[in-house]
DNA sequence: GCATAAAATCTCTTATTATGAGATTATGAA
DNA sequence: TTCATAATCTCATAATAAGAGATTTTATGC
């Protein structure tokens, strides 16, 4: 993970970027990334000229405005927000509810479209707004469908989170729990993330059917019964696997 | 311009992208950056595993996920973004419009925020959306306000674009009319953009006056008469000191 | 199943260039 | 002005990015 070449140090640059640290001072990025003055600098200059950071005088350095602009690209190019908004526009008008396309990627998973027909949104997961792999319908709906060397070391690195949601003491018990998942076709959460909320979550898969993503709904616990849940549960599977088929749609032979 | 360095030539990848190219073949990248073939195929396992970029199989590399993740980011820490919608929304409240914060960067205007309160929005610039120099209120409202040497030679690029909207058919006219703009504070365009709308800017300062920003209302020319005009124009005015006021707040002096 | 084609990665040498210590120059404050 | 801080420049040297070509991996044909 750590950066061996200019190229990935350059990039690294961007990477101490956080929700908890959205400014950085030119002397703290030193400190943090181990570079030399002159170097730093360097990277600033090149990063601020290609707009991908930015700095106001009397503040520190932040993301700058190409960011921004490839974000909109990026909306514009992603089989997942493009196919699912309309499929989200199903699930909202049928239930008072939260219905998001969600992407698994690193260690986390991150919201990339998100619709909503509740009064009063729940969850607070807006596009963009990474969450941890341990918690939630979502992270279980997409491990439950992974192959068991991808998985083992997954569950192995977030043991603690799953633990603490009851999923299992050891890695073979959070298996079988996952293997119930994997039969029912989607994962239900109650107030794992949020206190109050059930997540309601399955998986979209590429066209090697392994799961790259997922679809959840989350809404309030007060509104749904278990019969409920499991008439949801069945609508997000249906809906997450007509985006699977729609983003890798049959290529033509010839 | 072009890259010199190869820390530029990693970023130069993903200048590629646009809105009329959203997906790239590696071949096709070799040719448009002329990098060799091993070059490219380093770059691009750099930027997919830092989440710039992603391949899906049998399609070609798009923008990844942590520009989105990065953009939640922006939204996050922009003085613009964070000051600005709630001014945004007393606009919106007070008229059937679209009013937006546009921030000036390179050779464009790039949306920032937008709210809006018409039925039927008008005008389609979205957040991360960039919209040419040439045309338009929201151009015109920060040239108006640059120096003369910073002026100059950006409306000498974008002279054709002035002159089809009859800013003046050389570029003193030009600076002719933008004086008036400044004079007024604000500046007004018929249909430049999207026919049928008009467009009120007026600009945002950093703590030097100097113009980095607009606010914009756009609005349905049915809706407006002269009268109107010049009072939407007062209030964006007002709206786009206050954001100035906000984002560049006085530093306490120890 | 195997064979063929295409795509991606590896090897290794060479020339290129990124690096950092220290000096120097802007920039803002008093 | 003068001081303090922030940003940039110089330049010798070590470090490493680059590319031709071979090789492996992956996809798709039959």
């Amino acid at each position: 993970m750590k950066p061996t070449n200019s190229l990935e140090r350059v990039l690294a640059v961007l990477e101490v970027f956080s929700e908890e640290r959205l400014e950085w001072m030119p002397e703290d990025l030193m400190r943090e990334l181990g570079y030399s003055r002159p170097t730093l600098y360097r990277y600033l200059k090149i990063l601020k000229d290609a707009g991908f950071l930015m700095s106001s005088r009397n503040s520190g350095v932040t993301l700058g405005p190409k960011v921004v602009e490839m974000d909109y690209l990026t909306r514009r190019s992603d089989a997942l927000v493009l196919h699912g908004v309309a499929h989200l526009k199903e699930l909202t008008a049928a239930y008072s509810c939260t219905a998001m396309v969600l992407r698994w990627y690193g260690n986390k998973i991150l919201c990339v479209v998100s619709e909503s027909s509740a009064k009063n949104p729940i969850s607070s997961y807006p596009r963009g707004r990474p969450m941890p792999l341990g918690r939630g319908a979502i992270a279980r709906s997409i491990m439950a469908f992974l192959p068991r060397p991808q998985l083992l070391p997954l569950v192995e690195r977030n043991l603690a989170d799953l633990r603490s949601v009851g999923l299992g003491d050891d890695a073979e018990d959070v298996l079988k729990s996952l293997k119930k998942v994997r039969k029912a076709g989607f994962s239900v959460a109650y107030g794992e993330v949020t206190p109050g909320a059930v997540g309601i979550a399955a998986p979209i898969f590429d066209d090697r059917r392994y799961p790259i993503a997922s679809v959840c709904v989350t809404i309030s616990g007060s509104l749904v019964t278990g019969a409920l849940i499991d008439q949801i549960g069945a609508e997000v599977r249906r809906v997450a696997l007509q985006i699977s088929a729609d983003q890798a749609p049959a290529q033509p032979k010839n």
